[in-house]
DNA sequence: ATGTGTGCAAAGAGTTTGCATAGGT
DNA sequence: ACCTATGCAAACTCTTTGCACACAT
């Protein structure tokens, strides 16, 4: 956790105070390389001498979902939400279907294609979800 | 519903025996141009002069997910599953962030990127997910 | 001082499970 | 006859909400 102070400004632009709760919630998440369940940020606090509700934290990921400092993400099988910072640039991920191991994709492929279908549907478009999903090497010859 | 034998070969290979609930499950699945939930199924089938319990629902698609006839689908945001039909050409979608809607996107131009990620993480993979999100053009002036 | 933020417990929503009965082979 | 499938109700898990108190501005 190198910068506390990372979100102050805009916390305080849209309008939020600047809460130990909140701050931890998003350095947590700005320090993830993938998207995290709320019970993960919840006892990463309680692991670190710290302590909060989970209705905190989902009240505080409402808000700064609002605000586009936080994304939802839906992408697991397991209808467990995960959270992760909003980023410029976005990252992409394949996820073991065993392990759930994640390893993040570099390229994200998706501009030109975006355009393209912006034309033909007239959709004005927000954002884009896209995982691989799959076996990783320690899984693969044992999937079950 | 015009085929509801479609099927039944492939329930028996699977060793699935031929309930009324699962072929209807399945015909529904496969008539419809999106995933659908459980609770969708169960409304449809009530509205149609039929019945079933949500359990029974449940307890189908995982065994038909199991056996890849059935994909889950967690895309929406309201961490709620859905499921689709598996078919040959698999489609993604284009969803209305207020409204739903759901414009399929004719190409999936994923497959050179698989391979390489492929290369690149040693990972078998299996399947990918990908979908856009904004708003249609009924709802692109009025989001909230 | 005021309004926002928080913890706790309870409520909600979606999904899963145990058990007795029904139904397919 | 056997074993799988189903309905019902209860249990379980994740998330949301009401209320009283705490904290940031």
């Amino acid at each position: 956790m190198e910068n506390k102070n990372r979100y102050n400004e805009i916390l305080t632009k849209e309008g939020f105070k600047k809460t130990k709760h909140r701050t931890d919630i998003l350095e947590i998440l700005y320090n993830s390389d993938k998207p995290l369940s709320a019970e993960e940020i919840y006892l990463y606090l309680k692991q670190n001498d710290s302590s909060i509700s989970l209705s905190t934290i989902y009240r505080n990921m409402d808000r700064l979902i609002e605000r586009n400092l936080v994304i939802k993400n839906t992408l697991f099988n397991d209808n467990k939400a995960r959270f992760e910072i909003s980023r410029k640039n976005h990252k992409h991920h394949i996820i073991c279907l065993k392990c759930n191991k994640m390893i993040e994709i570099d390229e994200c492929p998706f501009k030109e294609l975006e355009n393209k279908i912006k034309n033909e549907t007239g959709f004005e478009i927000e954002t884009h979800k896209f995982e691989i999903y799959g076996y990783c090497e320690n899984c693969k010859d044992n999937k079950k």
